[in-house]
DNA sequence: TGCCAGGCTTCAC
DNA sequence: GTGAAGCATGGC
């Protein structure tokens, strides 16, 4: 990577395999959001990071070094080689090489758990620009207000504060059915009954059953929460969009042993694609 | 205006 | 254990 400081509080680094486009649109984040110059918003805790492209695989981002080095360049997930990974595809399989150029720039962000838990929970059964609307109105509603250049910005609301809320109030967050179970994760982190820091180091198997210990979560959600929210690479979530695929391309079983270490990295390509061949895209 | 969505729980059987 | 019904609401 290569680093060098423009003007003051912003850095300009040239990155591999790194497309904004790709990652807002790839269903991992919903708060990586176009601006209307181009450039995009990251919001992630108390924080909000301006992001231009600069053309030739450059960028600028709106921070100093050591706020880049001390949580972006984990955050964006840019120490690992996704051209390495990507390299690995089966030569032989050209849905999956198609589907890994396509998807070249996504990279697996490291989001945080709760809100990975509580969003995806509440993703279910809605269309993206849906979700993206039903987080920013519980960000506005509940979270913690934080400035930026740009104004006032709201960062996901904790844990202990949605358990206060009801159900009745969280319905109307544009929640529908879920707000029962948003409300059941929210009161279930907040008393520890869930410990999420705590399962940071449990095996992908006894995470995998805590996530779907909550009321709402299932194989798919707790799988996303993995990938997104833990950054277990090797959990799969199967959605509509994968079962497309899988049954469509992969009749006699998909190679997980193959890429092991980086399924979840292939799920992304197989998923940005599938949704680009249908249309959805 | 209708249709349908990064699924899950519940309830028959 | 398996399969089908039911779910709330925003955005296209």
């Amino acid at each position: 990577m290569y680093l060098t400081v423009g003007e003051i509080g912003v850095l300009e680094l040239e990155l591999r395999d790194f497309d904004l486009k790709q990652i807002a649109d790839s269903g991992q984040c919903f708060r990586l959001n176009r601006a209307a110059d181009g450039s995009y918003n990251a919001d992630a805790g108390e924080r909000r990071l301006n992001i231009r492209g600069l053309g030739g695989g450059r960028f600028a981002l709106d921070c100093g070094r050591e706020e880049f080095e001390t949580f972006w360049r984990a955050y964006f997930d840019l120490d690992a080689d996704y051209g390495a990974w990507r390299r690995a595809v089966d030569a032989e399989d050209d849905y999956l090489t198609q589907a890994a150029e396509y998807g070249s720039g996504i990279r697996i962000l490291r989001q945080d758990p709760w809100e990975m838990l509580c969003t995806f929970i509440l993703s279910q059964r809605k269309k993206i620009p849906a979700i993206k609307s039903a987080v920013e109105t519980l960000c506005r509603k509940y979270g913690k207000p934080f400035e930026t250049d740009g104004g006032i910005r709201f960062a996901f609301p904790a844990p202990e504060r949605l358990a206060g809320c009801t159900v009745e109030e969280l319905g109307t967050c544009a929640l529908g059915y879920r707000a029962k179970y948003v409300h059941a994760a929210a009161r279930m982190t907040a008393s520890g009954e869930l410990d999420l820091a705590g399962l940071g180091k449990a095996e992908d198997e006894v995470l995998l059953e805590a996530l779907k210990g909550v009321y709402g979560v299932g194989d798919k959600v707790a799988s996303c929460v993995m990938l997104f929210g833990f950054h277990r690479m090797d959990a799969f979530p199967k959605d509509v969009w994968i079962y497309k695929a899988l049954d469509a391309r992969y009749r006699d079983g998909f190679p997980y042993d193959r890429y092991r270490g980086f399924n979840g990295v292939i799920q992304q390509y197989i998923f940005y694609y599938q949704r680009f061949l249908d249309g959805q895209g």
